[in-house]
DNA sequence: AGTGAAATTGATAATTATTATCAATAATAC
DNA sequence: GTATTATTGATAATAATTATCAATTTCACT
């Protein structure tokens, strides 16, 4: 095992348990296996990856355990619509949010000191105390403007 | 019927027309009665208060109906996380976003010329063509707050 | 190390929102 | 008015997510 590994899964024993959760193997190989792929991954992707290495590991818990990651702060989710839901690696102290492709799809990442800065002013002129944000800005890339 | 109802049926029958759909009495009265709403509407609430006057049409229009007024453009959907859509009127020229309060469920209503130039800005930076966008501040609102 | 309370797991069923199907009906162009 | 084509309403199907529950595992405490 990596001593990276070994760093986060250090970090996963002490965050479950100030939120009074067990360490399991599932949950350690599953936030391991998470991290060693980029991009946005989906349950099922993760899912087949897994049973690879542990075939008797069950989709309801890889399910459970990215929505719990989630929960507790050290993975971010990404939902576009009624698609499913889409998980990434939580960047420390930088946020990003999202242009999405209506043609092809494909994720282009942004990030804005700005835009946060923006957010925060508008949030306490109404008096609203910020948890997290979603900006999703739907269009067309790149790609699929030149492909016309 | 009213004379603004009048109007936006003259509307609704010109956007249809442009887009090789038809105009029937169920679009006309599913647009006239979400437009007789205010704030953020469920298929589900709009389609109990329909068939006070109309029994017989179907939740399946209605929801259709809604999907088809938001693609065409003359209404807006508003989804959060899992929940179902919720749908409501279309602001002419100024576009808003919502911050969502966790506890208690309350959208606040934002728009912000800032933001939307900003968002303009990044999106042509990345050479991206946008087509709209989507902004959910996700915290706790000023009542909440109070609550304790 | 052993014990017991409590949480988690894996298989699967249930739920929820949304979308598809299709025969009957209605709208529109001619 | 007729033919063509879209829409409707009832309902089934789909897809994502969440709940259920017996078996297993974790972990705090001896
Ligand atoms: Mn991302
Ligand atoms: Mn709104
Ligand atoms: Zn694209
Ligand atoms: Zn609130």
């Amino acid at each position: 095992m990596s001593t990276s590994a070994n760093k986060f899964n250090k970090i996963l024993f002490t965050i479950l348990k100030r939120n009074g959760l067990k360490y399991t193997k599932q949950r350690e190989q599953i936030l391991n296996t998470f991290l060693s792929l980029k991009g946005h991954t989906s349950v099922d992707t993760l899912y087949e990856i897994l049973r690879k290495t542990n075939p008797s590991i069950g989709y309801a818990t890889v399910h459970r355990s990215l929505k719990l990651f989630n929960k507790i702060g050290i993975v971010e989710m990404v939902k576009v619509g009624n698609q499913k839901a889409l998980y990434e690696h939580k960047d420390k102290n930088r946020h990003h949010d999202h242009l999405v492709c209506v043609k092809c799809g494909n994720f282009t990442e942004i990030t804005s000191d700005e835009l946060e800065n923006l957010q925060k002013r508008i949030a306490s002129r109404n008096n609203f105390q910020i948890i997290d944000h979603k900006l999703i800005v739907y269009g067309i890339c790149r790609k699929c403007k030149n492909k016309r």
